[in-house]
DNA sequence: TTGTATGCGTTATCAC
DNA sequence: GTGATAACGCATACAA
């Protein structure tokens, strides 16, 4: 048996069928309302429907030289961080009609590039960049997204600030300070943290605004242990410290919640009970932050209006230096409990 | 200061710039290789890259009658369910080149629909439809997938056998019933279940299969719990069962891993240990079920295979009958130790 | 090997 | 209001 194909109906094939023109149909169709027959749009309507038409999105973006898509990059999608911006993009988009397309640089900034490169191939009305937590040089990105900008098309990026496109971002450093503070406040002074390579903006900046607000409480960390920038990161740091010897260390703080995580399951693993022997903190409340327990104490970041906004920044043609600063606020969990935990020698 | 925009460079301008004609670049940018003079195909190259050019792709879709994208439809992509599924599809699409566009459903089979419907006008290579866990008439999606493969698409389904489409599933009923012996076989032998509404075929498979597996164990279960299909659900539902006397139940068994979590945290909101004054298990294996503490006891789902695996089977134009059945295996984890926990009164 | 001409499905500019 | 018809940017059959 032939696999019988007949193509999609085209706007030709519902005029015929309607008995009007192309251009006819298209107007209903599509184009600019009230310049069409009340009978005529009837008659396409139903032709339309008959046939199961739906219009051919590239053909019409040819003609009209501009797209109704938006082309997302993060680097990976199945992390909680990027998929809630994800989510909030996807809801922008969505409200402002536009569909999205995405794509994932897997942690690359060379890939990255190369990705921005293809979507723009798609002549897409925006395009976000979500890749921040990445290192590398940023140039060739910068270069890509420069010439579609003079192009006429609208870029944003999110949490890498200093790039010269609308932005939309958290103060890390100032986050982390506010983080810090209240944990002064609790009573901590002895801590710990666990950061990622030096050549990340973010992890760097987290890792100096704490400190700095540390210092402003008068008090001195104890170590900063360098690790990857993952769960297992942070799983390595923790075993490392705790194996080391934990002297009197009362909190560790790591620059991300998935990095707090796998550190509070090495210290499970130590035998040690996270919140009660050792407190824990982390960055970014990604669901998964209050479903571990103890709750993790956190910086809330607001990565689904983040997603939003960006979309909003980019459709409002603002200006390129323009950084949309996002607020934040620390979160104070179970995982550091009011009573300084006893500490373990 | 007006805002210039020269628009993107076209096929022309490189001819032109390169003093060849737009057939000779268009061979050399994009069609099939050998037929070039070498000369010619390095001043192409340079001419592409002195302008930056990028090949207008909706144009190319026009011109080939075919796209190089995937559409692919999920629920709420920042479920991480949903999310893992999507970066499978992610991986498998960037192994075949397509570039991936995609939508949220937000879990209504209405939406559901009109994306395929939107998205089916960019011509896509292939659809996946990713939208399980939701509810209510199928049809219209049926409807809608059928023109679309009439007219030579190729769709591919995940988690919904019964469609008339290639299908990657895993069979809901056989793994709860595994989990049930597995948990049986640990001595477990009062269970409660937590499920979703009763129309959703996900829940009902697994509920009725976990029940299978206690009967044939020879147990009887206690209570089915019915509740919302998300983690607050589980939560509400664990309250209500705590609230109303635990008795003599070792066991909490979830139909998904974000209600079991929910229910993890309402028995600790309750004042009990999960894992120890009750086990609780539940199904999916999604990431937090190993980050929360006790780690979940689940059953393993291989998502990112199965988003992976959902486009090789577009892709192969496999039987619109084909259901492709992965397998799963009973995670034992400690939230559900192997002594059976000191029963609460 | 290279260029010419035509077509892809729509939109948009004209006339009517 | 409606209908030809020329773009849109690219691919390709065909001729050179």
């Amino acid at each position: 048996m032939e696999q019988r194909v007949d193509p999609s109906p085209t706007l030709q094939d519902v005029a015929k069928e309607a008995g009007v023109s192309v251009a006819t149909a298209s107007r209903v169709l599509n184009g600019s309302s009230r310049t069409v027959g009340k009978d005529n749009v009837e008659r396409v309507l139903r032709a339309a429907g008959k046939l199961g038409y739906a219009p051919n999105l590239s053909a019409q973006a040819t003609a009209r030289g501009s797209t109704k898509t938006v082309a997302l990059v993060v680097s990976d999608i199945a992390d909680p961080y990027f998929s809630t911006l994800a989510a909030g993009v996807l809801e922008g988009a969505e409200a402002a009609g536009l569909i999205v397309t995405m794509a994932v640089a897997d942690r690359s900034a060379e890939r990255e590039c190369r990705i921005v490169a293809t979507l723009r191939g798609y002549r897409p009305h925006v395009i976000i960049v979500a890749g921040s937590r990445l290192d590398g040089p940023r140039d060739a990105l910068v270069e890509e997204l420069r010439a579609y900008v003079a192009a006429g098309g609208r870029a944003a990026v999110i949490s890498q600030p200093g790039l010269p496109f609308p932005t939309v971002a958290i103060d890390n450093a100032g986050a982390a300070k506010d983080l810090a503070l209240a944990l002064a406040d609790e009573g901590y002074r002895r801590f710990a943290v666990i950061r990622g390579p030096a050549g990340l903006h973010t992890s760097r900046d987290r890792c100096d605004g704490f400190l700095a607000g540390l210092r402003q409480a008068g008090i001195e960390v104890c170590r900063v242990l360098d690790t990857e920038f993952t769960e297992d990161g942070g799983y390595a740091a923790a075993s490392r410290l705790i194996a080391a010897g934990l002297d009197d260390v009362e909190l560790l703080f790591a620059v991300t919640d998935a990095m707090a995580i796998g550190a509070m399951r090495a210290v499970r693993d130590a035998g040690l009970v996270p919140g009660h022997d050792i407190a824990v903190a982390g960055f970014d409340d990604i669901g998964p932050a209050t479903d571990v327990s103890p709750a993790l104490t956190t910086v809330r970041v607001p990565l689904h209006e983040m997603g939003k906004r960006a979309m909003d920044l980019a459709l409002s043609g603002a200006d390129p230096a323009e950084v949309q600063w996002m607020p934040t606020q620390p979160v104070l969990r179970t995982s550091t409990p009011t009573s300084t935990p006893d500490s373990v020698s």
